[in-house]
DNA sequence: GAGAAAAAGTAGCTGTAGCTACATATTTTA
DNA sequence: TAAAATATGTAGCTACAGCTACTTTTTCTC
């Protein structure tokens, strides 16, 4: 289990958690590590979930398949991200999504109850992992409500223009790569990939942006943001 | 304060909270009544938000406007609902949307500290209040899942048929009134008015529904549910 | 109950994104 | 390194939702 603390450190679940207690902490919430393949499941759209899961290594997408076949990719996560926190809450704990490897991935499955639940030993961080569990839950919150203000984006441009706006903020340049290719990217924005790709060069014609395969550079960050004032 | 008791009971912030506790737990949280009148807002996206809501009478909508004066209604709160419980829980506090009074209304306003941290006295309720956070915000999360999913569907009939399936099975049955005319019905599901109207006259037209005014009847529960399945 | 205001429905035109069907790259693997 | 598989870009056509400009209906208010 030492192999992962350096990424289990990161994770907001355990903020605040003194280190010399992590052995124990970690003891104590009986997490297993499981390995998922490439394209492997970890768990389908209304299966019933009762742990959390932390991304130790590989990247997990959490989607939603329509019976089509469409599939649409509500977030993408690396690891020290949790995923499967939100659903753990509810009464019923269907989950409403998907989550699945894109590349050979292991995760830290916790169950939920280990972590509300103090247990009899000395375990006075489990304080602390609940109020973190608080600003995971609203975190998750904030994110989901930036996902929608995507969708809610009528045009291409808009959607391309604030994904791309926003990425280059956190990435804290106008140069940047994207954690996506084309086809993910499309699906994550909800639209088809062609259109987004005969967008993406007249962006490119019109001088806004710059691009080669997953690096992007924005050439006229004023005017991009311009096309959000719609 | 005691006339909003019955109302109080409902929310889910409360649950388990046994009843002669509840004059004491409420002067604990120190909450305040505030009133509001129809259109006015409460707090808009990008304020900094420190109180949790619960809705004691009207309706609350939570919405996004752009700059070009759309608006996007993410959820409409009835009475005993909570709101802005997610933002309160993340390091910002920054609110990405906005909420408004759809007609007059009041609104119980909970500092989120007093929530979430114990006070002095003897309030041993301070543990179940913390519980049902957690599970309120698993329960937002889901709902925006819900609402994700509907704005992710390609087509006017696909949002239509899912917005009304899933009112049906709410009301638990085939005849049921909506809470929202055409106009916020069509800032719900992000489409236009017009192209939404139509579409409702095609579906009548096509013996899949019937509806008057906020009124609708599904004819073909079947039918209506394979315009999902595409 | 009459007039005003708001809400709901309709029609025609237009633009944009989706789709199919490719062509051209790039990466994998045998 | 050649061949296969995958990823990416392009073009033409089509369908569908948005928009404007109405009409009709319902609700409010005096």
């Amino acid at each position: 289990m030492e192999q992962y603390y350096d990424v289990l450190r990161k994770c907001v679940l355990f903020r605040g958690v003194e280190e010399n207690k992590f052995r124990n902490l970690l003891y104590c919430l009986d997490g297993q590590v499981k390995k998922y393949h490439e394209e492997e499941y970890i768990f389908f759209a209304g299966d019933k979930v009762s742990h959390v899961g932390v991304v130790l290594s590989g990247r997990i997408e959490i989607l939603k398949e329509n019976l089509a076949g469409n599939k649409h990719i509500i977030a993408v996560l690396d690891p020290s991200n949790m995923f499967a926190e939100g659903i753990v809450c509810t009464a019923s704990r269907l989950s409403p999504v998907t989550s699945q490897a894109m590349e050979d991935a292991e995760v830290l499955l916790i169950p939920y109850e280990r972590i509300i639940k103090s247990c009899g030993a000395a375990c006075d961080f489990h304080i602390s992992l609940i109020q973190n569990m608080m600003v995971i839950l609203g975190e998750k919150n904030v994110s989901l409500n930036w996902k929608l203000e995507l969708l809610t984006l009528k045009g291409m441009r808009e959607k391309l223009a604030s994904y791309l706006l926003n990425a280059s903020k956190e990435n804290g340049s106008n140069t940047f790569l994207i954690p996506l290719n084309r086809t993910e990217l499309a699906d994550f924005l909800n639209v088809s990939r062609t259109s987004m790709c005969r967008e993406l060069t007249r962006m490119k014609d019109d001088g806004l942006i710059d691009l080669y395969g997953r690096s992007f550079k924005i050439l006229d960050s004023e005017r991009l943001a311009e096309c959000l004032e719609t």
